[in-house]
DNA sequence: TCCGTTCGATACAGGAATGTATCGGATGCA
DNA sequence: TGCATCCGATACATTCCTGTATCGAACGGA
């Protein structure tokens, strides 16, 4: 049993470190051949251990996938949220959704993998539940600087409140990774994420052009 | 073989009814196991056949679902061209969009076998360009429905031209249905399609509130 | 350094899916 | 109806993966 529902026994080094390169291995085993596909025993493979670690680390390939999305998406969560708080009270829309768009399509692979995670997550309502979670934390985060910046730069009024365009923002986000799992284009996706963005998040009556 | 490439065999109205049945039960099993963890014999069986009529029609589970995706493809994009081409020159939104939603919005398993869909061809080039295609086709439909409403109803200049605005469209389509999938609320995301559409299509400074 | 504990390697048995070869019945045409 | 062809069922060999049980080595505390 990989989870001990007893006492809490005392987790050593070696433990830790065959576990981070476990979640480093599948990444690239579920990049390259997707969830789906994907075997215990070429995750093993690709991490250099033979089965018997994964067995004492983890119970099914379920459990990694779930540990493994957590850890990288709590990540990326971070960042957003870092590059959102970087300057002062007024929204600077282009500087912003510039950073957030560097985060969020920097890694191919890892659009990649979140993607299929959903679609494992669509047929898994416990898996659902942790992307949902993950989903509303990076929308409040969002939706967080648009209040902070109301005022200086309204929300137009079709999205209703922050939250409402927080939404928008995700769907948007959600819209160009699918072009870009398809043509691969990362230069594109991001200028059009962001012409994107900046159509949704400024009010054309206030627009140059 | 599947594919004769010689002399064209004559085709029995008896291949045309099991490879029909193949494809109807491949479209279970996918909805519900996914792509990836499905296999020929459970398609099969949810057929009612052996797999000597699997391999007598198709050479492996990809040519199965490429010809699957194909067929419910061309299906889904006759429908939207068809209530895209409903009414006159000038383009009733609100209207245009409902029709359009019902259609795009309305079998939660095609879009997760649709979902699959796109975390294989993400993987493998060829399928990818038949995937692409049809997402040009769809655009177009939607391109040429703006252009021909052009002059009533004006698109924001932001989204550049009608391909522009038809690229936002497909994109806010597939944002909507990555939270549908999730949430499974149809309702919803009917809702907040209409809303983000209606966001992007009508310039504000001719919009009401 | 010594010892109890933990971790990961190895060996094994079982199950599941694949692809092929072959056969008998169904099908379409005269 | 008779016949040649086509199609799908069946049986088989093979491969791959899983899960468990066991063992030796690594580890960490004294």
């Amino acid at each position: 049993m990989a989870v001990n529902g007893g006492a809490p026994q005392r987790v050593t080094r070696r433990r830790v470190r065959t576990r981070a390169r476990l979640l480093d291995a599948a990444f690239t085993v579920f990049a390259a051949k997707g969830f789906g596909r994907a075997s215990i025993e070429e995750v093993c493979e690709a991490a250099g251990f033979s089965r018997g670690a994964f067995y004492s680390n983890f119970a099914t390939l379920d459990e990694l996938f779930f540990a493994l999305y957590r850890e990288r998406a709590d990540l990326i969560a971070q960042q957003v949220a870092d590059a959102l708080a970087g300057d002062g009270p007024g929204l600077d829309v282009p500087a912003s959704v510039d950073r957030v768009t560097d985060v969020l399509l920097l890694d191919v692979d890892w659009l990649l993998v979140k993607t299929d995670f959903l679609v494992h997550a669509a047929r898994d309502p416990a898996v659902a539940e942790l992307l949902l979670d993950h989903r509303t934390r990076l929308r409040q985060a969002i939706a967080d600087r648009l209040v902070r910046a109301r005022g200086h730069t309204p929300i137009p009024a079709v999205l209703g409140d922050a939250e409402g365009a927080a939404h928008a923002v995700v769907a948007a986000y959600d819209g160009v990774t699918v072009q870009l799992l398809l043509d691969k284009d990362v230069h594109r996706a991001r200028a059009w994420l962001g012409q994107l963005l900046t159509a949704l998040l400024t009010d054309s009556s206030t627009r140059s052009g």
